[in-house]
DNA sequence: GTTGAGACTGGAACCGGTTCCGCACTGCGG
DNA sequence: CCGCAGTGCGGAACCGGTTCCAGTCTCAAC
């Protein structure tokens, strides 16, 4: 409700010493900031961000970009940014977008121009040329978690060493007969996740000597509904069964193996079953992952973003993140048949 | 980039003309109106809206406060306030709160008060007095989603309705030895939700002329491995198991459902499970649940906002959502001993 | 004793819109 | 023919901060 110019008259000074002494700034002496500061805190000032954006140009909020809210992976992800955000004074605006183009063009060309926000945060969106296009020209920081834009900061996982690592650990096991469960060869516009998960796949077992046929690889929904339907079609016929799944997600990870538990097909003696992430219920269905900690990502976007804005420079970094495997109680050897 | 002045000048008229021209005021020729709005496309003009909020005081952003957002239920809300304030023009700032006291009042004293937001809604948050009364002295529209703040308009279900219409699909299939799985009878600083749906399944066991005893509720967490872990302890005696369960929410009869599955007990034939929510993942565990729409809760606690601000009045609705409960496969008659 | 550097402070411009007010002009009723 | 209402438009004030610039004062150095 008050203004600054009730707080400096009620303190004795101008506006200007007013403005200095809150915000920090120097020049201003002890005794001046600390009447300043009990006339403000006395009065309840809160500044008018409207009021200082519309002269710094900063706003301190940051814009969050993402397909996806509910989605475990992205509500870490959010959670850890938000976090982050709400300790550095900031806030943050959520924007979804999915594929309608529309609704896409809306996001980028009006409620992010409208300086609004002092930065971008992408989580898990393929952008159009002219979307990054539009990123770029608002010259302000912008970071890709999960998915990195050409000439942009990002923030990722080495999707194709975590899906060859999954790959691994199921054929170091002597598996022979592994099925991927995850996206299709083409490159859906919102996930290159997707496909790098599944050459990670095909490097691991070229590199094994195996040499999968399409046959090897079945593609599904990103959730555990996805994973649980996707499941009872690849298992139901028992000739044609996988002994070892590599799942592209936790979640679709889940469905398998809930799908698995329905056909009576136990995990993992008559299939082994490894996912990418730890999932929250990773450890209640003992799945064997490779784990990636979204929340940290979410806060680590958040550092690289305010690096860049007190350096007052557009960086581009690009950071991969540590890989482990977390060997549960859903892989084991083959039965010997 | 480009100022309402330069518009303006491209155009050939004043600044005040060109406002009026771009807001749809009225006092302004069709010609110009067009010529304006020629200029603007062609500079590719977006308003400011630190400038515009700063004279006007309203700033197209809502702020949405949530303890949670990767839960279903409140992802799904959030994705509907989402998709409609995006329809009205309007961003959303997004702030989480849980029990951390100091986090709270940043947010309550700091966050929502530097005139950022035009409006508040509130998912499942239960209020203190004091952030109560801090709401209410915004003066602006606050509607509360799953939890009734005093005072102030609000937009749930009837959570006691709910819970007494899934106690009494139980009790009309013939089951006498009923628990719930929910939250527990001291009111959690959170969650009303959780006392009402415990008290709802107290009314109707009372009803039915029951005299349930402290040990036919058990409380639990509110996720999947929650009511896993919980399912696990309550069904693992023989002896004091029951034959049905009132679970607080479907991720809790999901868990409960993988508990009695790990222990090899048959639903519905040995434990019917009633949930409530209706979860994506309801259809594929054959959940029976009492049905709502949260995604239609957040979408229509935007309505009344607009509504609110349209009219220029902080008005009070207390809004309550039909139930209906939906019967798949998770319940049934209890098995005859 | 004068000078100059540096710390404090106030006045005023400014950010970019919105809106009040006044003026010119048109058209209609008396 | 005059008065008056109503439309279309421009000038200028204004929202509430930040920051440039200039002025005062203190104090050490020459």
């Amino acid at each position: 409700m008050s203004s600054l110019a009730e707080v400096a008259r009620h303190a004795g000074v101008s506006k200007a010493t007013a403005s200095r002494a809150l915000s920090g700034a120097a020049h201003v002496s002890d005794a001046t900031r600390a009447r300043v500061a009990a006339s403000a805190a006395e009065l309840g000032f809160v500044a008018s961000t409207s009021a200082a954006s519309l002269v710094t140009g900063r706003t301190r909020n940051v814009g969050v970009v993402t397909p996806f809210i509910s989605r475990w992976f992205f509500g870490e992800v959010i959670e850890g940014i938000e976090e982050a955000l709400i300790d550095a004074g900031y806030d943050l605006s959520l924007f979804r977008v999915q594929e309608d183009p529309d609704l896409r063009q809306r996001v980028f060309d009006y409620f992010l121009v409208r300086k609004r926000v002092d930065a971008v945060i992408t989580v898990c969106v393929a952008l159009s040329p002219e979307e990054i296009r539009a990123l770029a020209a608002l010259g302000k920081p912008v970071v890709g978690i999960g998915g990195g834009i050409a000439g942009m900061s990002s923030l990722r996982i080495d999707d194709v060493a975590a899906s060859r690592l999954a790959t691994e650990h199921l054929l170091s096991l002597g598996h022979q007969r592994i099925l991927h469960v995850g996206g299709d060869q083409e490159e859906r516009m919102d996930f290159h996740v997707h496909a790098q998960r599944l050459a990670g796949f095909r490097q691991a077992m070229a590199t094994a000597g195996h040499r999968p046929g399409d046959d090897f690889a079945a593609a599904t929904e990103f959730t555990i509904a996805g994973g649980f339907a996707t499941g009872l079609r690849v298992l139901g016929n028992p000739a044609t069964r996988p002994s070892a799944i590599v799942a592209a997600s936790d979640e679709v990870a889940i469905g398998v193996i809930l799908a698995a538990r329905q056909l009576g097909i136990q995990v993992p003696r008559d299939l082994s079953v490894v996912g990418i992430d730890d999932h929250d219920l990773a450890e209640m269905f003992g799945l064997t992952t490779v784990r990636q900690v979204p929340r940290a990502q979410g806060r680590d976007a958040v550092g690289m973003i305010m690096a860049s804005i007190d350096a007052r420079e557009i960086t581009s970094h690009d950071l991969q993140l540590p890989l482990t495997l977390r060997v549960r109680s859903s892989t084991s050897a083959p039965q010997p048949d």
